[in-house]
DNA sequence: TTGATTAATTGTAATATTGCAATAAACAAA
DNA sequence: TTTGTTTATTGCAATATTACAATTAATCAA
């Protein structure tokens, strides 16, 4: 059916599967990547970096944006985005939490 | 095309990205949610807990099991799923490793 | 042997995702 | 206004994912 029943579970964890699908790219990976290294960026500069069309680029700029990893603030012709320092801080938690939860067991 | 372009991307960028993936669909997050609740399982309770249909759920352990984060036992005619410490680490240490690479930056 | 139980596999339908060409929109410079 | 630049949107094709019914395989119990 390809359709997620988020119904069937918890609030808390339909919020870390849709934190992790959306780092479940390569390309958001790399995009993530390349804007930790700068302190700005615009996507012309993403294109060439990252190797995939523009309309592909801006797609995944879309999800990222989607779940508020990254923000983007437009400067004339060109867009600046960047890292969202406080979601960024609130989906580690998140994730953190998530995998803090787990203590060695002794099965298996 | 649906299909990933991932020699476009570095190694490490894909390994986030593939972990981030499996943890992207609330079924598979309820699974190993049970299974840190638990120190051992079987797939029926499974089935029970999170109400998905038994192929469904089989499929979910299945990616679950792709990146290793869990390991399966049989033991007679039911399969003792459980958590996999070793690897669970290696992951949680995979995505902070990211997930630190970021610095508060002064842009936007 | 059967019959019951449990989990994996197969096949299929529906929806989602990825990628890009073509186009549109928004702005700056001439 | 026109032209160039940059990013978003649309439309489409190809592939992937999700879910489940039906079936298979494997084991145990009688």
């Amino acid at each position: 059916m390809g359709l997620t029943k988020t119904e069937k579970f918890t609030e808390q964890q339909n919020e870390i599967a849709t934190i992790a699908k959306v780092l479940g790219h390569p390309a958001r990976i790399a995009i993530l990547d390349f804007l930790i290294k700068l302190d700005s960026c615009v996507c012309g500069d993403l294109v060439k970096d990252i190797g995939l069309a523009q309309p592909t680029i801006s797609q995944h700029l879309k999800e990222l944006k989607k779940v508020g990893i990254i923000k983007g603030k437009i400067e004339g012709t060109s867009v600046c985005y960047c890292i969202d320092q406080e979601k960024w801080k609130a989906i580690t938690k998140t994730l953190n939490n998530f995998l803090n939860k787990n203590t060695t067991n002794t099965c298996c």
